[in-house]
DNA sequence: ATGAAAGCGCTAACAT
DNA sequence: ATGTTAGCGCTTTCAT
């Protein structure tokens, strides 16, 4: 007897229930909920919204996904969420997608490859209706996910691959306007913080520092390969440092990486920008409060999540080859100095 | 003519697909897959099993997840996740699912009640199994969540609530620590910067730093209320060091708030920890990497986010009320100092 | 040990 | 304008 205290396990409202209180059928609710494709009389549609609301009516989605053959989710692939830079790109394309009524499945590969193959198998298992991938490597594998049909988008990539749509901004012309602006704070030894990766957005970035040097007939400075982290960005700045004779400025060309690089300095006691000038690439929030505050080469985050979904989510998509690229904006601050230093 | 070289839009690979080509029934391929709940063959199982990996079969999830009621998906709300604390605490549940064959639904809700509602309701329509909501409010509205039977885990929380599984770490006793620590590093002008909101975790993390002078017969420090950013802790730093007397220690409540207030230091040109000690709570990886490195008071943040997903894909979940608290970590680098500051 | 078949909730073509 | 119904791919009961 105590027992029928027991909360009765609602079974949850159908379509079926809906239809039943509205007094209509099925078909009917369908068309109200998708505002299609039949035309509802005003007065029906009343009574069936009227049911909506009282019986607190959910659509499944699930069945929907089965039905339509498409879930309306997204999936998304970055090797280190936690990294800020595609911590605000995962929140920028969540934001994007959720506009779209879309929601999406973030996962880290961690920066290996066979957790990158693993998670794809995973998320084209769930029937993901697109794929946004920042691969590990240059040339992930997409058979797979090809064979599945579902459409990809490429993140964080500096150029287009085989068949593919890809995202990314300019990265060599951002790189060189950042240190074209070193140079003209009067800097003639500039070094380089940059991945340990040969190729993709690696080689642009760098590229665009050795370009803005040549434009000034300047040598070229010392560079540090170090990992696209905070840790790495502190290997490279006490290399840098320990120099016989150090660079009066370094670009590192990540955000994390700039991090690491003023840690060393602060260490070293020198003063940034007095002793030694940085700037870094990307512009996320971190080098905003950093100290100095970092100058720094902003990618649009937003425009490109905006750009990645919206070209994941066209029909085209998965059978054009594209590139989408954004430009990047100078964002000065004080550690690139207002002088230049003499040493 | 030409148009045949148009790819075949591949129909994908049902199980009855694989059923045909092993010669078998469609409910033997679904005993393999499953691994029950009926016995197959050995042989039969080895004919299944090669038609899968032949025909590249992978079982669809809206169908499966029809049939059974259960999408082995997780909802994630939290108001934030570029904010490194909710980014490892993401990702980290992130892979607590992960590992217990779960994804999750990621989804921010900006810190506005509203926005955490809309996202309650679009995650309930996608039939997720369970809930984590790291929630803007002391009471999120539920209702909706637990008419749909779905179980709940708040995260970030200080206290049990109303029949909910809650989990959170020991904020009063964490900070309680790390201003004792400050004390025995001879500080006895130790202010608070805290959040604005009544209530909540904060609540929790003032009373510890309350008891801490308490216990040591220390006149209350001087407290600054601003928000859980760094924006928030530069504010709250100018507003303490503008004070006639400013205090020789901050403790803030936060890491977010502690980036900010460093800047604020750092403006001022005082030195850190000589002039004035800095300790934080959190410990995320940014408050590894500031200048100088921040003494913080860690969360558990793995630990948590596993116990969370246990608990959220238990049956008793939704269910029953209980407060699972974690311990913190004093984690103690170069801010806080090594000497009593003398002024 | 295996097979046949019902049915999960929804959409939309086809009827009326 | 509205209703009937087949079927999406899967699991599992019930039969063999």
């Amino acid at each position: 007897m105590q027992d029928q205290e027991r909360v009765a396990a609602r079974r949850p409202v159908t379509r079926q229930d809906v239809a039943r209180y509205a007094g209509v059928s099925t078909a009917v609710v369908s068309y109200v909920v998708n505002s299609g494709p039949r035309a509802v009389a005003p007065a029906t549609r009343a009574k069936v919204l009227d049911a909506i609301r009282l019986l607190d009516y959910r659509p499944n989605a699930a069945a929907r996904a089965l039905k339509l053959g498409s879930t309306q989710l997204l999936g998304l692939v970055v090797p280190d969420s936690t990294n800020p830079y595609f911590a605000e790109l995962s929140h920028a394309i969540e934001e994007a997608a959720d506009a779209k009524g879309l929601a999406v499945l973030q996962t880290n590969s961690a920066g290996a490859a066979l957790q990158e193959r693993n998670l794809l198998q995973k998320l084209i298992s769930r029937q993901i209706d697109g794929l946004l991938l920042a691969s590990v490597g240059a040339v992930p594998d997409l058979s797979r996910v090809a064979a599945a049909n579902i459409p990809v988008v490429l993140l964080d990539r500096d150029e287009g691959a085989s068949g593919l749509v890809a995202v990314g901004t300019d990265y060599r012309a951002g790189s060189r306007a950042g240190v074209r602006h070193l140079i003209e704070h009067g800097h003639t030894d500039i070094g380089l913080v940059v991945g340990r990766d040969t190729g993709g957005t690696t080689a642009a970035r760098e590229a665009g520092w050795l370009e803005a040097l040549a434009e000034a007939g300047l040598a070229e400075g010392p560079i540090a390969h170090v990992g696209f982290s905070r840790e790495g960005g502190y290997e490279a700045g006490r290399r840098l440092l320990n120099r016989e004779r150090p660079p009066t400025a370094i670009f590192a060309s990540s955000d994390m990486q700039a991090i690491g690089v003023l840690r060393a300095i602060h260490e070293t006691e020198w003063a940034v920008p007095d002793d030694i000038a940085v700037i870094s690439f990307d512009g996320s929030v971190e080098s905003e409060f950093s100290w100095p505050p970092l100058t720094t080469i902003r990618q649009p985050v937003h425009d490109m999540a905006r750009a990645a979904v919206d070209a994941v989510t066209q029909d085209r998509a998965g059978s054009r080859e594209e590139y989408l690229s954004f430009p990047t904006e100078l964002v000065i601050r004080a550690s690139c100095g207002r002088h230049p230093i003499k040493r």
